[in-house]
RNA sequence: CGGGGUGUAGCGUAGCCCGGUCAUCGCGCCUGCUUUGGGAGCAGGAGGUCGCAGGUUCGAAUCCUGCCACCCCGACCA
């Protein structure tokens, strides 16, 4: 076995995998399609959601939880929304087993099949709003403001660890507002929150911008959506926020009587996150040394290997570290003191490497007589013997800087994997040789997208919010255009 | 559902074209001793219906037929 990772030029989507597999995240199921997140993985996923989950609440949201099982008939409701979700979903026809005659084990039991068919939630719009009909009656009880975290499937016909799986882990908030101009807004704050998430926290940079209808959500006016760029110049949608309009409110018939007591349809928007967060994480930050964590989502944010011999020596270096051990903790940092004794000092920094804790600290007999401590940052890949006095301060600030590192690190990955193109040859040029995000000038039509995606697999990421105005000549078909727009291949 | 490929120990593999002490090697696992500042060394040990079912043959992991499973490339991916 290879000590090292594949070669990220070799092959990417192997390194990639080798990274989730000796950072011991994840692995794919016996099951087709399906994922098993392991405790190491889970932790950071849990990280992440404690973030979200208190941004939610600040801007005033509350979790709920709505069921798992959509009869198939609210899944109909909504022409687009059905059209988008019906070649991927599981549904279940029947509710009992049995022992087979032959007592061949067991079989369905077709004495047992279901009226009406239940679709295992691909999201849950449909499910939701039916409830929200009976909730929603005067504009006193609006806005609405829920988020839910769950499980949901879609019967992809190809799955990635993290990235698309036919189960996965998410949070879906669900709003309902009674004007459009207000839910407009919601949606707007919702995209900025996961920006600041993926930025601030997962030090991920991205692109805030629209979708186009080709990409839009099945049911949405308007998608907005968080890109990021992946090392491999591949995009990667992070997060959308949907501007529902008022389909899923007419589509479940959800009014409410104004003040002057007029019916009104309600406005809605949706957003969510998943746990493709974390494939977005492993590729923004990892090297061929494996896994790199953010500080601020570390499940372990220090590691301390003792290196000693005999039980004497352990004692003393366990001694020494107490005081530091129970500062750091003071101060909100999570430590792990490894003195296992079945694996050498050798292993450990390997492992914890490949695990992406930001911060490793050394020390041994030698330290113990010189009053000093080995500190290694696992992004810089560097390690340097630093005084024992002060260490919980140095410890500390480097987290900070760790964190500040990672995001400039992307930020100028991603701008130097960023081009403006202005011809159709320049653009099939940069993308087949550089890759990453290319902005050019489009016409604005569905079948310039749809003709570009068929010769060169790339798409339209986005529009993106920030576009200045600029006229132009779109870049395939040489007609007018008001702005660029994001182009890549995407995951 | 098309095109290609692969199934050998927990994992990764050699052997297959040229049937016969071929079931190989590495990792992992178990025992013991020595080790511990970058994935320890030595010695010993356990573990396999060679995907399944037929067929050819004195003899099949190896050749033939069928089936099953998985992987890759497409199609699909709100």
């Amino acid at each position: 076995m290879s000590k090292g990772l594949t070669k990220r030029a070799d092959d990417y989507s192997k390194w990639y995998n080798e990274i989730v597999a000796k950072a011991d995240l994840a692995e794919h199921s016996d099951v087709k399609g399906c994922m098993v997140i392991k405790p190491y993985g889970f932790a950071i996923w849990e990280k992440m959601k404690e973030n979200l989950d208190r941004m939610f609440k600040e801007t005033g949201h509350s979790n709920a939880y709505f069921p798992l099982f959509i009869p198939k008939s609210y899944l109909s409701k909504e022409a687009n929304h059905v059209d988008g979700f019906a070649k991927e979903c599981a549904v279940v026809t029947h509710y009992r087993l049995k022992n087979a005659d032959d007592g061949s084990g067991v079989v369905v039991d077709p004495a047992a099949k279901l009226e009406e068919e239940l679709i295992v939630r691909p999201t849950s719009e449909t499910i939701i709003w039916n409830s929200y009909k009976n909730w929603i009656q005067s504009y006193r009880d609006l806005p609405i403001l829920i988020n839910q975290w769950a499980n949901v499937v879609r019967w992809e016909m190809r799955t990635r660890l993290f990235l698309r799986t036919a189960e996965f882990l998410w949070q879906e908030g669900h709003t309902a507002h009674a004007t459009k101009q207000e839910a407009i807004e919601e949606t707007e704050k919702m995209l900025d929150v996961y920006a600041d998430f993926l930025e601030n926290y997962m030090a991920v940079p991205v692109i805030k911008g629209i979708k186009t209808a080709n990409e839009r959500f099945a049911g949405a006016d308007e998608t907005y959506c968080v890109e990021a760029l992946m090392q491999d110049g591949k995009a990667l949608q992070a997060g959308t926020s949907h501007f529902l309009g008022q389909n899923f409110a007419k589509a479940f018939d959800v009014k409410y009587a104004d003040k002057e007591g007029k019916q009104e349809y309600v406005w809605a928007t949706s957003w969510g996150v998943s746990t493709r967060l974390m494939g977005a994480l492993i590729m923004t930050h990892s090297d061929d040394q494996g896994l790199v964590l953010p500080p601020v989502l570390a499940p372990i944010q220090v590691v301390i290997v003792p290196i000693y011999k005999g039980e004497d020596q352990l004692k003393n270096i366990s001694d020494k570290l107490a005081p530091i051990i129970s500062g750091l903790k003071a101060k909100g940092i999570s430590v792990k003191f490894d003195d296992d004794d079945q694996k050498k000092p050798g292993w450990k920094f390997a492992e914890y490497e490949m695990k992406g804790v930001p911060i490793r600290l050394a020390i041994g007999n030698r330290d113990l007589e010189n009053g000093t401590i080995e500190l290694a940052r696992r992004d810089l890949q560097t390690k340097e013997s630093v005084q024992m006095d002060g260490i919980i301060e140095n410890v500390e600030q480097t987290l900070k800087d760790i964190q500040a590192n990672l995001l400039n690190r992307s930020k100028e990955h991603r701008a130097a994997h960023t081009t403006k193109v202005n011809s159709w040859d320049e653009f099939k040029q940069v993308l087949e040789e550089k890759g990453g995000f290319i902005s050019a000038h489009w016409d604005g039509s569905s079948e310039t997208e749809e003709k570009i995606k068929q010769e060169t697999k790339a798409t339209i990421r986005c529009i993106a919010l920030d576009a200045e105005q600029e006229y132009g000549t779109c870049v395939y078909t040489g007609n007018p255009s008001t702005q660029r727009v994001i182009f890549a291949k995407a995951y």
